[in-house]
RNA sequence: GCACUUGUGGCGAAAUUGGUAGACGCGCCAGACUUAGGAUCUGGUGACUUCGGUCGUGUAGGUUCGAGUCCUAUCAGGUGCACCA
């Protein structure tokens, strides 16, 4: 009987769908096993063959774990909310809900042609209202808090405003913005607007005003991670710094936590470091600097205490609030000036063109270490956003503070014994301190840090530092606060309101807040956010729902927040969701969450790593502060998949003629080299037909043919239309069936490697499932098993492959389990094994591979229940003992011949009957044997000397 | 610049974790069955070779009876961060 894949695969889906053999509940009585999918955006274009990939991957996981006993939750959804969406509804007017409903139905199709093992009675949509109410709830619960450093979690707001009250900023120790200091008077003494103000300075959402990167053709701002080398990830339009009022969310509060918590999961390395570089712990000091006839003072933060003796000069960050301080009325107008000049340079500028600039500000500071004047300048190297905004300039010793003395004529002081700084600075944290202080400078203080090595003088000055209270040691951290406002439409809109010109939270009871119709969707003449065009946006305290914007001037009626959240609000905290995705009391319920717990394992790619895994661990160690979610981590291992690049081909078209050329002889001549559709190529060979029909233009093409073929030239690239290089998983399905598509994706290599697409070795995973499938009928097409006792050696390949299955999914390894398939497939075909026993087990060790195949034939098995409950089989170290073994002999490292032991010889039996034999006759005859080494079932080698 | 990561046939890749390098698949070669083959089946396929062997895991050293695997240096590709003081 022939495979045939079309009729098995419509039947088992119908199957699947109506028996909702993957719907899963919460079962006390078995493990959980939580696997998850990054949910994906659905995109226009619908699914590519990379898509899949992490899909399959997991699946086979999700269904072996199934197999093993577990209770497992493999649930599906849409990262629904997103810019293309929106940019489409903008050129078209459609509405980008009609879109995305669009894409959605056309990726759920596809997904479903693969048989996939998703619970889909749990599917979420992030633009769902059910859905993001609790998105919406999770911000409010972070409006209403602040981060207490003593107790190192989130507490509610009213707690810090009881302390203002009983103490002011006495003994209170939060993530603020600002430090602040008052007293309770005070706090008492404040009216509400001025009480809310001082709130917001530590709330963990918070509405702050900061330099943001706003992206003009975009109209919006954009988080770090959304900015790549100074344009905007999507589009690739240029960003610049612009200070904005935006809510945020107070990230860098937990920088410590994110940072510890890595040591605790099971992520690759190079993920872990990737999220450590971008948290960026520094660990430093902190010093006072006074200003020279002023009573101003200011801190810098410098990770190089050791070299307060070298400091000639000091920088400030044009944005910072001392530079007018500290610019002298003579220095007025060239500090303004700079000024204005810095703010017009974007950040791309400023990465691509790093010339050295700055201004003396007319500002002397003193060292307090040795008391002497040093100018203070501005320059656009020092960053406001981070430390203090303000350095301590040692050129001697850091390559950008060299550049810049070099450039001004600003004084070099070596600090390092014997190094030269003549035509460099000396950066590294090594050596031998010397000049601290100078021979030549009397000593203002009594410290000397000379003779020292870098380390020990950077704590020798710390201890000197906090003990005289000149400063004191400071952790610091790149990581920033994310900006959670967009000025964009399709987004969870915020559940606040404005009374007085601060924001108030929609009532909990009154979520969710739904994101109203609008006329267009682009910003109002005005520049406000695309919601400002929404006739419906206005809070009634009274009624407490959403009414008309024309009432606003009704005292109980109030203006609505026009920006809407980030693409990684609804991804923060879906997988929460999936617990119980229909609950309308909670986000998840504790008894869902004390079960599934959190991913056990989490596969995506790491184009995320400084995005959503962040932003997600973070909005859970959030959650988790309140109980809300029972764990510190939310994906206990996580799996990249690699992407999958595009292979695409090129005919070669002889220049001005529509003659076209073959890869091989194209050398002799002049020729251009066309993009083909892949889709138009089977092995580099290119379908003349097929080629001639794609485009009008080539309809009269002719070709130069080798060996009566054209062949195409390949290469690889990004995946992408242009390219006309993407391959449709529907037309592999179409063609070769889901299960062999599956094989065939897991067989390409290693899931965490990235790799071109190629069809050229995908009949080979079709010929296995045929000849797997024709183990099970006889040469009349009859189905043919029978009840005999398997042969001895069908039961070793059989337990050589249970064993070798089992071990290489438990660690991903698919590609070396299918080839293990390969193998044991022929040989039972060539010991002609009909044995149920054997062949029923094989069924259900491939069964998470080709669910399919595996579900048809075990129903031919006379199965009535799915082959994904069948159990895993267990494997029988028996079988595979061997009678004899083959040891390799080799003299000296290199192995000569092969002999054959009894699988019980002891290591003195196999040295003695190999010395005595004849094959070592020969290689020992006047040599003397200084050495055995017999390891057990590999090899004896014989060391020998003249 | 810093960090991480990968280098193995014509190609995708294996290698029991220090023990016969190249499993399995593609491609290629030969044969069988065929009117035909882009179908199916069988066998072969790292390089060189005087057919005894010799050389082979980016390069150069080292440790070891034995190294793709461990150590040192170096080269090349990929990814991430990057005026972070």
């Amino acid at each position: 009987m022939e495979y045939n894949f079309r009729e098995i695969e419509k039947k088992w889906h119908a199957v699947w769908a109506e028996q909702q053999t993957y719907r899963v509940t919460e079962d006390a009585a078995r493990p959980k096993f939580y696997v998850l999918n990054m949910f994906p955006y659905p995109s226009g274009a619908g699914l590519h063959v990379g898509h899949p990939l992490g899909y399959i991957a997991s699946d086979i996981y999700a269904r072996y774990k199934r197999q093993k006993g577990y209770n497992v939750l493999n649930p599906m959804g849409y990262d629904a909310y997103g810019l293309p969406a929106e940019q489409y509804a903008i050129q078209t007017g459609q509405h980008p809900a009609i879109t995305t409903v669009n894409n959605i139905n056309r990726y759920r199709e596809q997904l479903d042609k693969i048989g996939f093992s998703f619970d889909w009675s749990r599917e979420v949509r992030t633009c769902d209202p059910q859905y993001y109410h609790w998105t919406q709830w999770a911000f409010e619960r972070m409006f209403e808090s602040y981060y207490d450093r003593r107790q190192d979690r989130a507490c509610p707001i009213f707690e810090l405003e009881a302390a203002f009250s009983a103490h002011g900023t006495e003994g209170v120790d939060a993530a603020c913005s600002e430090d602040l200091t008052f007293t309770a008077d005070e706090w008492n003494g404040w009216d509400s607007v001025k009480r809310q103000q001082v709130l917001m300075n530590y709330r963990i959402a918070y509405l702050g005003e900061t330099m943001v990167n706003w992206c003009p053709k975009l109209g919006t701002v954009l988080a770090n991670d959304e900015v790549v080398e100074g344009v905007s990830e999507r589009g690739g339009y240029p960003v610049v710094q612009k200070k904005m009022k935006q809510w945020c969310l107070r990230v860098s509060a937990y920088a410590q936590r994110l940072l510890d918590g890595l040591d605790t999961i099971d992520w690759t390395e190079s993920l872990k470091e990737t999220q450590r570089n971008w948290i960026g712990r520094s660990e430093g000091t902190e010093v006072e600097f006074t200003v020279k006839d002023s009573d101003v003072h200011f801190t810098i933060f410098t990770t190089r205490a050791d070299t307060m003796f070298g400091v000639t000069f000091m920088v400030l960050a044009p944005e910072s609030e001392l530079v007018a301080q500290l610019t002298t009325d003579t220095q007025r107008t060239e500090v303004d000036a700079y000024l204005e000049a810095t703010k017009k340079r974007t950040e791309r500028e400023r990465i691509a063109d790093r010339r050295v600039t700055g201004v003396f500000t007319g500002s002397y500071a003193i060292n307090p270490f040795t008391g002497e004047a040093i100018p203070v300048w501005v320059s656009d190297y020092v960053l406001a956003g981070y430390g203090t905004g303000a350095i301590m300039a040692v050129p001697a010793h850091d390559s950008r503070d060299y550049a810049f003395a070099r450039h001004f004529g600003l004084p070099v002081i070596p600090l390092i014994e014997g190094c030269d700084v003549s035509e460099e600075s000396f950066d590294a944290k090594e050596g031998i301190v010397c000049n601290s202080p100078r021979p030549d400078v009397k000593p203002y203080v009594d410290f000397s840090l000379n003779g020292l090595t870098v380390k020990e003088a950077i704590a020798a000055t710390k201890k000197y530092v906090s003990e005289h209270h000149l400063g004191r040691v400071k952790v610091n951290y790149r990581l920033r606060d994310a900006i959670f406002s967009r000025q964009r439409y399709w987004g969870e809109p915020f559940p606040v309101y404005y009374k007085d010109g601060m924001p108030q939270l929609i009532p909990e009871d009154c979520l969710p807040l739904e994101l109203p119709e609008v006329k267009t969707y682009e910003p109002t003449e005005s520049g406000e956010p695309p919601l400002g065009h929404a006739a419906r946006w206005a809070w009634d305290t009274e009624a407490r729902c959403v009414v008309d914007n024309t009432r606003i001037d009704n005292c109980t009626v109030f203006p609505l927040e026009l920006n809407t959240m980030p693409g990684f609000a609804g991804s923060s905290a879906y997988y929460l969701r999936y617990m119980d995705p229909h609950n309308d009391k909670a986000l998840v319920s504790a008894e869902a969450d004390n079960y599934w717990k959190n991913v056990d394992l989490y596969v995506g790619g790491t184009e995320h790593a400084t995005g959503h895994l962040i932003y997600s661990r973070f909005w859970n160690k959030f959650l988790h502060d309140y109980g809300y979610s029972c764990t510190e981590e939310p994906f206990q291992k996580l799996v990249n998949q690699g992407m999958i690049q595009g292979r695409s081909n090129f005919v070669y078209r002889v220049k001005d003629t529509n003659t076209f050329v073959s890869l091989g002889l194209k050398d002799g001549y002049d020729v251009t080299p066309i993009h083909v559709d892949v889709n138009l190529v089977e092995n580099d060979v290119l379908d003349l037909d097929r080629f001639k029909a794609w485009r009008p233009e080539y309809a009269t093409a002719d070709f130069i043919l080798e060996d009566g073929k054209y062949v195409c030239g390949w290469a690889v690239e990004k995946m992408s239309k242009s390219m006309f290089n993407v391959v449709n998983p529907d037309m592999i399905i179409e063609r070769y069936g889901a299960d062999t598509l599956r094989l065939y994706e897991m067989f390409l290599g290693p899931i965490n490697q990235s790799k071109p697409w190629d069809s050229n070795g995908i009949d080979g995973c079709a010929r296995f499932l045929r000849k797997f499938w024709n183990l099970f009928f006889d040469a009349d097409g009859a189905f043919c098993v029978s009840d005999e006792t398997p042969a001895k050696e069908s039961l070793k390949t059989l337990h050589k492959l249970i064993k070798k299955v089992s071990e290489d999914i438990e660690v991903f390894s698919y590609n070396t389990a299918i080839s293990a398939f390969m193998i044991a497939v022929g040989e039972l075909a060539s010991q002609k094994c009909r044995s149920r026993q054997v062949l029923e087990t094989v069924v259900t060790l491939i069964a998470p591979f080709t669910p399919h195949v595996a579900e048809e034939l075990w129903q031919r098995l006379g199965h009535t229940a799915t082959v994904c409950d069948a159990p895993w089989p267990a494997f029988d170290e028996a079988y595979l003992k061997e009678d004899t073994v083959t040891l390799s002999v080799s003299f000296n490292g290199k192995t000569r011949f092969t002999m054959d032991f009894p699988a019980d010889a002891s290591n003195a039996d196999v040295e003695s009957t190999v010395l005595a034999s004849e094959q070592a006759a020969k290689y020992l005859a006047g040599m003397q044997v200084v050495k055995v080494i017999v390891v057990p079932k590999r090899i004896v080698n014989i060391v020998l000397k003249k």
